[in-house]
DNA sequence: TTGTAGGCGTTATCAG
DNA sequence: CTGATAACGCCTACAA
């Protein structure tokens, strides 16, 4: 099975392999008729160039990297979405990665991609990623970079992002405006900063309305689980059952929450409120239905893509590139659970 | 930002760019001197191989590509899942494509694969597919080529599916069991292998236990939708309220009958029993929890690639390879929704 | 309008 | 032990 080749075309056509690469190329100085027989020549033979050569050549392989935590996931599979859907629209195609959560492999897979000579890479950090060496290392490569959701501040790259802080505050305010009095948040790990801006979110929340935060109710996920959510749910319910609503760091989480609350025959929303982040389709599918926060998540997808775009564009044309921020909007949700 | 090459490395330490090579794939015929050097130099320099002009040499890239009909799905997340654990565990990397359930997206994505010249393909096909040439091409071209889940059964490629016919036989007469005498099954689209066999799975199971076939008992999916399951239940349920069992093609579908059948406080199991197909999380989150048959889904992913993997060294050591079907088991998972 | 020549960076062969 | 040379397939000045 010999993979056709512009040297082969040439050689039975009887003429040179730049002519046929012109032709091909609809370069303007080609005979028609010459042209005419590279191409049918070159259709019946079914030529594609190799792309390997033209990678060699023009030093890109029109593709990009992108590294998530976890494919299995409803915002991250809705991001991935989002990528490669703009991905495909311009040309581009995508290798994706998983961390699973761990440094170590985000920092192999940054290498792996670096070495790989990919046009460009998005990354959302894992939520061990206290570290900043491997991103560094990209930057000092001169690769286009595009942070999404999970970032780090301090890396100066281009970034899509939510307002984390201000989301939470406002789920934390829907919950006061509800009538919630003693507030619970189950948080996210300690690393991510979304999980850092959405506690602080919360705290402001009830600093502006005169709640005195109280560290006892907050609750710390480890690895922001169905499981965790209806384990720190019993805790809860057996600990403080004075508390009366709920803000966590995910709807997953909140859905076990409120799975514990079925069970034990808690009432939602009479007796505690519950709100969750993130809205996934599931959240509105359950009983009670889940309030939550509306994170557009194949919009970053895209965003997240036509900034790396962007920048992969000015590396072409030697034009220097200003990392961007872009900042989506989120939106409340409410539903059965806090009703 | 200049990319270091074995040129360079050469020439500053003053030999020639052949030793330079070989000090780095440690070759035997090196001295430890030389070696020590080129070693160093490298290393201070992070010089990475040009992996585009290893991939011209090579005539491989370590770069296999997946097509499947979407991302945003429990069942393929997982099987992406897999395969790309199995795909980095083996120095693959992975492009993930997504038909979106169209043949000509599919037939497009493909072509791009082949142009890419990927390693080997990986398909799951979309609904629509009833179509082959684009499949037929990946052959002719001698791309290693697996299909899984959905699959064209006359392409001569390795497969890795499930007995759909018996894990739906199995669902059925699960239902038979429990007492269902009259048993609606909403099946997936026309075109998709595993949706027919799942519907002759179905069939069989009455046959067996002498219940007439009634062909207005059989609804079909077109989109197979979470809205879908609730338009057809509530079809069922105000048209023929004698059914007393319900197959569904997969959970999703289920789950949007038990949002219904809830709304409607038709009580399951009591009045009606249902089971779904795939085993999804969410299955047992939902009240009533649901009863399901389990399907292997990231397993799935790693026989996948595992196939390809077997397929793409054979290529390499040109070894003739013979397409080999995997069938994984399946289980009938009891929950509530069956009691 | 067509062709020659050089190079992208690596690897493999073979001779010194 | 070391290196010259060719080749992978394509592209693009520059000549002819």
């Amino acid at each position: 099975m010999k993979e056709t080749t512009l040297k082969q075309i040439a050689e039975t056509l009887g003429i040179s392999i730049t002519t046929v690469s012109k032709a091909l190329k609809n370069y303007s100085d080609v005979s028609p008729k010459t042209k005419q027989a590279v191409l049918e020549l070159a259709n019946s033979l079914q030529y594609t160039p190799n792309s390997f050569a033209v990678n060699l050549r023009t030093k890109e392989s029109k593709t990009i990297g992108l590294i998530i935590p976890e494919v299995v996931h409803h915002f991250f599979s809705n991001v991935i979405n989002g990528i490669i859907a703009e991905a495909e629209k311009n040309g581009y195609l995508v290798i994706i990665l998983q961390s699973n959560e761990s440094l170590e492999l985000e920092k192999k897979q940054v290498e792996l991609l670096i070495n790989k000579r990919v046009d460009g890479i998005i990354v959302s950090l894992s939520n061990e990623s206290n570290h900043d060496e491997h991103l560094k290392d990209i930057l000092r490569r001169g690769i286009p970079f595009v942070q999404f959701d999970k970032i780090s501040k301090l890396i100066p790259s281009s970034k899509v992002i939510i307002n984390d802080q201000k989301a939470a505050f406002d789920a934390v305010e829907h919950l006061i405006f509800k009538g919630c009095k003693k507030i619970v948040h189950i948080r996210g790990p300690v690393n991510p900063q979304n999980a850092i801006d959405r506690f602080i979110g919360y705290k402001r929340a009830l600093e502006k309305y005169n709640i005195p935060f109280d560290s006892s109710l907050v609750y710390t996920c480890k690895n922001v689980t169905f499981e965790e959510g209806k384990e720190f749910a019993q805790q809860i319910a057996t600990t403080q059952p004075e508390v009366d609503g709920l803000f966590v760091i995910t709807d997953l989480v909140a859905v076990g929450v409120l799975a514990y609350f079925n069970e034990a025959q808690i009432k939602v929303p009479q007796q505690i409120k519950v709100i969750g982040f993130s809205n996934w389709f599931m959240s509105q599918v359950i009983t009670p239905k889940l309030s939550t926060v509306d994170q557009p998540s194949y919009e970053m997808g895209v965003a997240s893509f036509n900034l790396l775009l962007q920048e992969m564009n000015c590396k072409k044309d030697m034009v220097k590139f200003e990392p961007q921020t872009i900042e989506l909007t989120t939106q409340i949700i409410e539903r059965e659970s806090t009703f």
